[in-house]
DNA sequence: ATTCCGTTGCTCGTGTGATAACCACGTTGT
DNA sequence: ACAACGTGGTTATCACACGAGCAACGGAAT
């Protein structure tokens, strides 16, 4: 019950690539070093974002990777779903079949509200809102 | 990012025992019969239970299981913890050393928010309320 | 002695986190 | 044109931990 290490690369990746000038290319490398992942390892994680169709990328000189959309039409609950698929917190909750009690099951709603809850929590602030918050906070800092 | 099968028989198991007269001991094969777990796992899953108070066991001749407290003070996030520890969704949750950018970073406070939610709805019925909306279910399907 | 549960150790498969080798493509200098 | 170089893309592989489950043996109660 934790997020893996390539969902939170990932959307250390997409924030900080929504922190750049629009349209800016950025090379794998300078994403490397300022949020920590290694080379080999991002280049696995990025792949699953641009099918998902949030990163887009360039190869060649002076290529990279850059947001294939808005930042504004991001959510955390997409990055999430492109590395780890459909968000679920109990097998039932999904297949109709995986259960044959989840007709009277009463766990089975909570899981579903829980499972609700936090699905809309995670599409409740897009990326441009977050870049926003984490700009006031590093403010509000010094 | 699904609770283990531990903890979906653990919660079986005690809205099982929940279901019989209070203080009826249980027998072990009794709630793998009905719950569909083998002794063998089920043996596993009902140490955690026991060691936080939530069943208690007695040995020999009649021996068997029973719940340790009144059903409408255990809830399900109770049951969750006993199984998989604390509930966390990312690793700088808990552990405030787990990542340094955890005192501006925006994507922290959204986990957080969604942390929060989940546990709220783990919490929000107990033991007793789930046997009734269960009964409730049964009556209306027939 | 019998009937229960408790403890321990084990297996086996899968997922996670990570690395590296090699391939494909774009750009640029000639 | 074309070759060299600088990128990302694909694939295979690895060690390790965890999940799910099994079985053997030990210990308590009756
Ligand atoms: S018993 Fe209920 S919660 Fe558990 S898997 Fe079945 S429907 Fe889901
Ligand atoms: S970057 Fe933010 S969300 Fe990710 S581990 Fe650090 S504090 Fe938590």
């Amino acid at each position: 019950m934790v997020i893996t290490r390539a969902t939170e690369y990932a959307i250390r990746t997409v924030v900080f690539l929504a922190q750049q000038p629009k349209d800016e290319i950025v090379l794998k490398k300078d994403i490397c070093r300022t949020q920590d992942v290694t080379p080999a390892f991002l280049t696995k994680i990025l792949q699953p974002l641009i099918k998902a169709g949030i990163v887009s990328s360039q190869r060649g000189v002076g290529g990279g990777f850059l947001l294939a959309k808005d930042p504004s039409e991001i959510t955390l609950l997409d990055i999430f779903q492109a590395e780890e698929g459909q968000l679920k917190l109990n097998y039932c909750l999904l297949d109709s079949e995986a259960c044959h009690r989840d007709n009277y099951c009463s766990v089975h709603e909570v899981w579903h509200e829980a499972q609700d809850k936090m699905i809309r929590v995670l599409t409740k602030y897009n990326i441009t809102e977050l870049v926003r918050r984490e700009k006031e906070n590093l403010k509000n800092s010094n």
